[in-house]
DNA sequence: TCTCCTATCATACGAACGTATGAATGAATC
DNA sequence: GATTCATTCATACGTTCGTATGATAGGAGA
C-alpha cells in the first residue's frame, strides 16, 4: 500500500507498473493481483485509504468549537496538516481531477462531505454577521479548498534551488493562505476578531 | 497535434499511446516518430503550443492599461479566457504540478512570467495604496492563480448533474473568481475603486 | 505427525507499448 | 514523361505491461 501510494501518485495510474511496486515494496509480483484481485481494485483502495482520514478530520473540524470564522481556519489549517501528513495525496486529488472523468466513490464521498461542512460554516458566518454575504456557497467552497491545495502543491514545485518560493517555509506558506482566506470572507468591520 | 493534445490531457502522459493518438488523428501510427521523432518529443511540442499564447496573454495584460487593480482584475479573466479557449490545459499544467519532477523549461518559463507579472501588479498595487500590505508576492501570486485553474477544473467535476455546481454558468464562475480575489487584495476603503 | 490453508514465489501468456524499416504514394521540378 | 523528395503506409522488433498458474513454504488445528 504504502509503495502504490507513493508510485500512483508520483507516475499516475497508467506510468505506475506493478512490477515497480512489487519491486518497491519488496514483495512478489503477484502480490497485488492475489491481495486486490487486480491494479485498478489496488488503486482505488489506496485512494479511499488517502481521503479517509480526512473525511473524518474536516468533519471533526465542523463539530468543533469556535465561531464561523474559527472553524472555517481551522478547516484550512485541517487540510495543511493532512496534506503535510500525506504528502501523496495531494497529487491523486488533482490525478482524479484532472482526469476529468466521473470521479470514483471515495473521491465523490470526500468532495460531498467536505463541501457540505464550508456550507455551514459559510451560512453560520453569515448569520452571525462575520462573514460578507456570500453568493455561492460551492464557488466559494472551491476558493478556499484551493489554497492549501494549490499552495502545498505548487510550493513544492517552485520551492526548489532557484524558484520563486525559495526559502518559504511550511508556516509561512499556511500563514499565509489562513489570511488569504480570511480577509477574502470577513466582513468589514470584523477584521478584529 | 489537437488529438495528442486532448488524449494527453485527458490520460495523462503514459495513459495516452501513439497509437490512440494517431488513430484518433485518423493518421499512419508512424506519423508521431516521422515528424516529431519520438514520443516524448510530441509531448513537449504540445506543452509548448498550449503555454506559449498564455505567455503571450499574460504579458499583453501586464501591459496593458489601468492601476493595479485593474490589471490584476484582467490577469484573473485572461487566465479565464485562455483556459476557457483551452479546454484541456488546466490538466497539463496540473500534471506538470502533480509529477513533482522538475518541470520542464516550458512551464517553468510560464511559472517565471505570470509570477513576475504579478508580482510588478502587486508592488504597483502597493505603491499605489490600493492593495492591502502584501508580504509574500510569490506566495500571494500562487494564491491569484489558483482560482481560475482549480475552479475551471473544479467547476467541470462539480457541475455534473448531481454536482454542487450543476447550473452554474461560466460567467458566474469568473465573477465569482474576480471578486474572491479582489476582496483578497484591495486595501479596506478602496472598495468602491 | 499429518492436514489445511493462507501467502509467497518463479514463471508463462497474450496484449499493447514505442520505435524502426522499407515499400508505396503523389505532387513538384526539370 | 522522368526524377526527386517529403509523406504516408503496412508491418515487424523487442520490451513491458497486467494477469494467470502451479509449485513451494510454513504456521495453526486436529
Amino acid at each position: 500500500m504504502r509503495s502504490a501510494r507513493r508510485l500512483f501518485a508520483r507516475h499516475g495510474y497508467e506510468g505506475a507498473s506493478i512490477r515497480a511496486i512489487t519491486t518497491d515494496a519488496e514483495a512478489n509480483l503477484g502480490a497485488v493481483t492475489y491481495h486486490y484481485g487486480s491494479k485498478e481494485a489496488l488503486y482505488h483502495a489506496v485512494v479511499e485509504a488517502v481521503l479517509e482520514p480526512l473525511r473524518r478530520r474536516v468533519a471533526a473540524v465542523s463539530a468543533g468549537p469556535g465561531n464561523a470564522l474559527d472553524r472555517l481556519e481551522a478547516m484550512v489549517r485541517a487540510f495543511f496538516e493532512q496534506l503535510r501528513e500525506n504528502p501523496d495525496q495531494p497529487q491523486f486529488m488533482l490525478q482524479q481531477v484532472a482526469a476529468g472523468n466521473d470521479p470514483i466513490p471515495p473521491v465523490r464521498a470526500t468532495i460531498r462531505t467536505v463541501m457540505g461542512e464550508l456550507a455551514r460554516i459559510f451560512a453560520e458566518g453569515e448569520r452571525e454577521g462575520l462573514f460578507r454575504p456570500i453568493e455561492n456557497a460551492a464557488l466559494t467552497g472551491v476558493s478556499v479548498i484551493a489554497q492549501p491545495i494549490q499552495l502545498i502543491l505548487v510550493g513544492r514545485l517552485l520551492g526548489g534551488e532557484a524558484g520563486p518560493l525559495h526559502g518559504v517555509s511550511d508556516v509561512e506558506i499556511e500563514e499565509h493562505a489562513v489570511r488569504f482566506v480570511r480577509t477574502a470572507l470577513i466582513r468589514p468591520g470584523e477584521e478584529g476578531r
